[in-house]
DNA sequence: ATAGGAGCTACAGCGACTGTAGCTTCAAGG
DNA sequence: CCTTGAAGCTACAGTCGCTGTAGCTCCTAT
């Protein structure tokens, strides 16, 4: 029997964000003390460590909905775990391929600039005149 | 003289957006017309280019206004703009090197992965089990 | 004169939390 | 047994950067 407080320190979450998980349908409502404080289980301690790794892997809360309920049914094929793991997967090396292209330009932009009066400033140029850049880093979702 | 759907056309923007830049004082309010319609000079469409492309480079709406702050003030020294856009490529770099590392992560759990029961699967066990991935992660913001 | 596309304001919603206010409860020490 | 202070409770607002909606009004081309 965990205390909020014991579970979220177990697990590197804060209280709130157990509070929200819950809120949310992601962690079952647990048991109560007579003066209404949370009582969990060492089974909801193992789904909020499921929850939390999900969450740094980059996993969406609605993508982490469906692991868990593959999870619940060990019986169920786990084709569909494969399928949300490689969407993940495909996201990442969007987003890292966008920030290669955003780091490139960066510096660029920074070993151009000789400081100096901003009027001169290659930063703001470049920024001022998209023509400069080499590519079009395409729109401004991360 | 455009108007605000024009200025959003020329720019790869959308109409709200442009009244969000408004309201939050990134871009001036622009003259109206009798009816109260905004009508934008060339000026302005050069400040919301600005302010679209540094997005697009990843910088935050509070760092694009001290970029703007600067550009507007062409006497200022540019040092502010170095450091603004050094400290954009340091959290560009950071993020590239979260992600490279879920990547590997991500690749490892689906290369395992044999299908079958969701019992055995090999995704869902590394989530269950932080103790088999090769790094921490780290928290879970991009 | 009319039609319909464009613009207007005001506000709600997204995702995933985080912080705050104003209480109540629990557990350890005296 | 009582006190004290940390921890927990609910409810709600705020974060960021938009985006969408409802219900209007305006502008312009025919």
């Amino acid at each position: 029997m965990y205390s909020i407080g014991a579970l979220a320190r177990q697990t590197g979450t804060k209280v709130q964000t157990v509070r929200y998980y819950e809120q949310v349908g992601l962690l079952p409502q647990p048991d109560r003390t007579a003066g209404g404080q949370r009582r969990y289980q060492p089974a909801d301690l193992d789904r909020l460590a499921f929850i939390r790794h999900a969450r740094q892997l980059g996993f969406s809360l609605s993508a982490i909905r469906e692991l868990l309920d593959l999870s619940d049914h060990p019986a169920r094929d786990c084709s569909g775990a494969d399928t949300i793991a490689r969407r993940q997967l495909r996201e990442v090396e969007r987003r890292i391929a966008r920030l290669e292209a955003l780091r490139a330009e960066l510096r660029r932009m920074i070993r151009d600039c000789q400081g100096g009066a901003a009027a001169d400033c290659r930063v703001l140029e470049v920024l001022r005149d998209h023509s400069e850049c080499l590519t079009d880093h395409g729109d401004p979702a991360d």
